[in-house]
RNA sequence: GGCCCCAUCGUCUAACGGUUAGGACAUCAGGUUUUCAUCCUGGAAAUCCGGGUUCGAUUCCCGGUGGGGUCACCA
């Protein structure tokens, strides 16, 4: 297999789309795959959109979620942002005097032109093709200007964008997801490629910095898929190689609209603050709209480097299906080790994970949440005072004074347990039903009020794994409190 | 509106001409269980419509319908 050269290419908006990350993804399997790079750009052309950071907590997230770019710019050990790699400078705006070259190089061959009408001429122009119900395009007013009147009107300090000129003729997209798609040249806008600020638009930055940094894979949205053909002439005229593209489906709302800011996260940051853990989110995000085998849901990452296929990504969108993510994360969550959980639960959990007790709590309850921002409440009660109705300790079937007699009774025997019971909750168990059918006594009447003892809970987890958690002593300490609670 | 893309259960998807159209999430019903969760068993649930091609279409072709994307000196 060749080794493919993908790329990244997100604007630094200060966050992470989670579509972004699905084609980071599909560039990162595709290179890992093939043995080839997987490289990061900033497009940071857009210099009203500059978000202060933005960069920095990028490359974060990235980090967090351990898709690091073999080339472009990361965090080094020093905490500083370096580049790597030999095709940089990796940050569009620290490139500008390479695409003035290449504007010259067009301009040169009149496959682009200088543009002088000003911003109200073109709303003016478009206003007028929408009310005659023609598409909104660029009228080439300023396309056969000569070059002396070019000239003048520069040094006279009129503002200008270059343009590309689109030739005749018609385009054909290969797409690696979408197969073969026609475009009349034209249909086409004469794009501008120059703004009147010196910088280059996405449109001729990202040809000639996938042309420079010999990108053999193009993966992106499938709304770029209208813009490629202009792409396409670009790398043509500059004589550049046209590389493979691959355009996916997109990601969508409930309503199947494009994923939006408006109906829910689409920042990847938003999915880490809630608790997704980032197996669990690559695992998911992974998948959509790319199954390996279509009956099973959990792959770990490294099969789905192995696995993945581009020409076998759908082509339709997907509606993200948050609650088959919640139970995608509760089956990493309840198969991760110990250590694990605690150190990916701390910023979640304001109490003292490294307390035994509390790690065990943790360990029971981990299986009972989806996100790791609902460990708080669920660990709360193992530390909280008494704060239950009495009554709560009443099994449906039988009266306080009976409660008040098994919880005794209970108390007497577990004081009597050896340590070795308590080893874990299964041990518990069996020594708690043992004594419950050696006295001839029914589950509930024991059970319930030992359990709600011990929570304080209506709903909990199991009085055995509760006494697991607590230990004798502390179990023991619960019981006499629920007793003196019945009076 | 022009151009382009897309179309299998509610959702994510599998089935590269022949399957009782499979799996997962969600949902419903039962079971296990002291409660909750888990777990187990079972159920309901889909090939958008119409034409072709073919012995045979979810699958290939055409049309329709529906949905989406895009038409900036934003990416």
């Amino acid at each position: 297999m060749t080794p493919a050269r993908t790329r990244l290419a997100p604007s630094p908006t200060g966050f992470i789309h989670i579509g972004t990350l699905r084609t980071a993804l599909f560039d990162y399997f595709l290179a890992k795959q093939t043995g080839g790079e997987f490289i990061l750009r900033i497009e940071d052309t857009d210099q009203t959109r500059l978000v202060a950071g933005a960069l920095e907590s990028l490359l974060r997230t990235f980090k967090k979620l351990g898709i690091e770019p073999d080339e472009g710019p990361r965090i080094d050990n020093e905490n500083l942002i370096v580049e790597k790699g030999d095709c940089g400078p990796y940050v569009q705006s620290a490139r500008l005097d390479i695409y003035k070259k290449y504007v010259d190089q067009l301009l040169k061959q009149k496959d682009a032109y200088h543009c002088f009408c000003s911003k109200e001429r073109l709303e003016g122009m478009r206003e007028q093709q929408r009310t005659t119900k023609q598409t909104p395009k660029y009228d080439r007013h300023c396309l056969n200007l000569s070059g002396e009147e070019v000239k003048a009107r520069i040094e006279a300090g009129e503002q200008y964008v270059v343009r590309m000129k689109v030739p005749e003729g018609e385009t054909i997209v290969d797409d690696v997801v979408r197969g073969s798609v026609k475009f009349q040249n034209a249909d086409i806008d004469d794009q501008v490629i120059l703004k009147s600020d010196g910088f280059p638009t996405y449109h001729l930055a990202v040809v000639i910095d996938d042309a420079l940094m010999k990108i053999t894979h193009v993966i992106r949205g499938e709304e770029w898929l209208p813009s490629t053909p202009k792409h396409i002439m670009l790398f043509k005229m500059l004589g550049f190689d046209v590389p493979v593209f691959a355009h996916v489906p997109l990601l969508l709302n409930a309503d199947k609209t494009k994923l939006s800011k408006r109906q829910g996260d689409v920042a990847v940051e938003d999915y880490l603050n809630k608790g997704y853990l980032p197996e669990a989110l690559l695992n998911f995000i992974g998948t959509l709209g790319f199954n390996p085998t279509g009956d099973r849901e959990i792959y770990d990452f490294e099969e789905l480097i192995a696995m993945f296929d581009l020409s076998k990504v759908k082509k339709s969108g997907a509606v993200m299906n948050l609650e088959k993510l919640d139970w995608m994360n509760n089956q990493y969550l309840k198969n991760m080790e110990l250590k694990e959980i605690i150190e990916v639960a701390r910023p979640f959990v304001s109490l003292d994970l490294d307390n035994d007790m509390i790690a065990r709590a943790l360990i029971i309850e981990r299986d009972r949440i989806n996100k790791l921002d609902e460990l708080q409440e669920k660990l709360e009660p193992y530390v909280a005072e008494f704060q239950y109705d009495s009554s709560l300790l009443v099994w449906k079937k039988s009266t306080a004074q009976d409660a008040k007699l098994q919880l005794k009774q209970i108390k007497n025997f577990i004081e009597d347990l050896e340590d070795a019971s308590f080893v874990n909750s299964e041990a518990i168990e069996r020594e708690v039903r043992a004594y419950i059918v050696k006295n001839e006594l029914d589950n509930g009447s024991v059970l319930w009020p030992l359990r709600v003892a011990l929570s304080g809970q209506e709903k909990s987890s199991s009085p055995f794994e509760l006494l697991w958690v607590f230990g004798k002593e502390k179990g023991i300490e619960r019981i006499s409190k629920a007793i003196e609670f019945l009076g």
